[in-house]
RNA sequence: GUGGGUGUAGCUCAGGGGUUAGAGCACCUGGUUGUGGCCCAGGAGGCCGCCGGUUCAAAUCCGGUCACCCACCCCA
């Protein structure tokens, strides 16, 4: 017969990487919660016109990475490319805002984008993202950034850099993108392919270019910073103070803008040294109202998971930490009793009860990692005490059968 | 969507028209049925990614296709 594969671009997330994400996420609604965000679970497939919608149509999430289909009864339907818009229809929906006037939620789960898959990108990916509704103050912008940062610096991702811009509001944006138009179009004959086609399509995008003939060019472009209204500027500068107030460092990006079209105002990306812009995220005070609801701000951020990982320094528990044997002529209930007794403090613990000999159960236990083994056998059984092995020196000893609860603490099982 | 690279054992890779396709590591068995790693002896494991073409003969040459990796676009 012949095997059946994952389809490109999706992959089983296997021990010992498995154990890796758990951590991460714990280290990440730890820290949200510790910000008093509420987890929400919300659907993976919604109507496609929600991302439409709120993504924006010409965007290329929307445009040619969505798994989009027809339902049985002809519908459109979507997988979800990413978290906000879901959670932002789920507030609606829910009447989460009616009576208070602040909601914090959060979020994880899978994303579906058909990309090309490479490094740090698949067609199956992870998001863990936060939204803060009901709050247009800086103090909120800022607060969700270090969060980020917190979440990041706790997974122990090193070359931290936090880079941020403000996109403007529905005032001054369009009259700043004019500006970049006519800009461009004067200098179009210097710009490189990739420009030339994006000041048609994603006009902003063009800040963004690294190649050293674009960058020379846009050294005269008009600076977004410059053409905020007043509102926005203002906004904008708190935000940065506070930021630094809140010790968190970061660089400015006059070229830093985000490819989905709700964003208003400051907006951010986190990169690492390893793993790239590892999150992002930012303000959007009309994407509520848009799909719906009242008029209402909003910000948050996204952070890919598998991202994450490559920044992080995290590594995998053991399980089991302690790997107990039975051996000839010992008593099975002995090692139920252990096993038991060592659960009871928090340690991973594997029973081995085959009919095979120690020296293959051993093996085992070493293959699987494990950090000790401990042994039941006929004199054990006899005289009432485990014996205990550490797997990494090799050193056995004899541990009396009332006091392996006050010993478990050795076994390290992080 | 665009460009480049790679597909041979579980893994990392050699072989480049001609008999039974190799290595290292991993795996299994035994040496050792109360002790893993080290050592020794033996063993198993491959339609050489898939389809087609050229040829007396293809893992090897040609075309296509699929997959993976890297970069671009874009994004978390």
């Amino acid at each position: 017969m012949e095997k059946i594969k994952t389809i490109r671009g999706v992959r089983d997330i296997c021990y010992p990487r498995s154990s890796v994400w758990d951590k991460i996420e714990k280290i990440c609604s730890s820290v949200l919660e510790g910000y008093a965000y509420r987890r929400i679970h919300i659907p993976v497939i919604e109507f496609t016109s929600l991302f439409s919608r709120s993504i924006g149509e010409e965007t290329d999430i929307v445009s040619k990475e969505m798994y989009a289909f027809k339902d049985r009864k002809g519908r459109d339907i979507a997988l979800r490319p990413e978290g906000t818009a879901g959670v932002v229809r789920a507030v609606i929906e829910n009447n989460l805002l009616q009576g208070s006037s602040r909601e914090k939620l959060y979020y994880s789960g899978p994303m579906f984008r058909y990309e090309r898959p490479q490094e740090g990108r698949y067609r199956q990916f992870y998001q863990i993202g936060c939204e803060v509704f009901g709050s247009r103050q800086p103090e909120t912008d800022a607060e969700t950034a270090a969060a980020a940062l917190e979440i990041a610096r706790k997974c122990g991702a090193g070359g931290l850099d936090l880079r941020v811009n403000s996109v403007g509001c529905d005032e001054c944006r369009p009259p700043y993108r004019r500006k970049v138009a006519d800009f461009l179009a004067e200098n179009s004959g210097e710009l490189c392919e990739d420009c030339m086609r994006r000041k048609d399509t994603n006009t902003l995008r063009v800040l963004d270019c690294k190649k050293n003939k674009c960058r020379s060019v846009f050294k005269n472009i008009p600076v977004l910073k410059e053409s905020l209204c007043s509102p926005c500027a203002e906004y904008y500068s708190d935000y940065r103070s506070l930021l630094e107030a809140l010790g968190c460092s970061f660089t400015e990006d006059t070229g830093l803008v985000r490819g989905l079209d709700y964003y208003t105002g400051p907006v951010f990306e986190l990169e690492a040294d390893k793993g790239g812009v590892i999150a992002a995220g930012g303000r959007y005070d009309g994407l509520v109202k848009k799909l719906g609801g009242p008029d209402i701000p909003a910000c948050g951020w996204a952070f890919g998971l598998e991202r994450l990982e490559s920044a992080s320094d995290i590594t995998a528990s053991r399980l089991p930490a302690v790997y107990i044997m039975l051996m000839p002529g010992g008593d099975a209930g002995l090692c139920r009793s252990a096993a038991a007794a060592l659960r009871k403090s928090g340690v991973s613990v594997e029973e081995n009860y085959e009919d095979i000999s120690p020296g293959k159960k051993l093996k085992d236990a070493d293959r699987k990692g494990a950090g000790w083994a401990l042994f039941v056998g006929e004199e054990e059984t006899v005289k009432g005490f485990y014996s205990l092995k550490n797997l990494m020196t090799g050193e056995q000893r004899k541990v009396p059968g009332d006091e392996l609860e006050k010993v478990s603490r050795e076994f390290a099982c992080e």
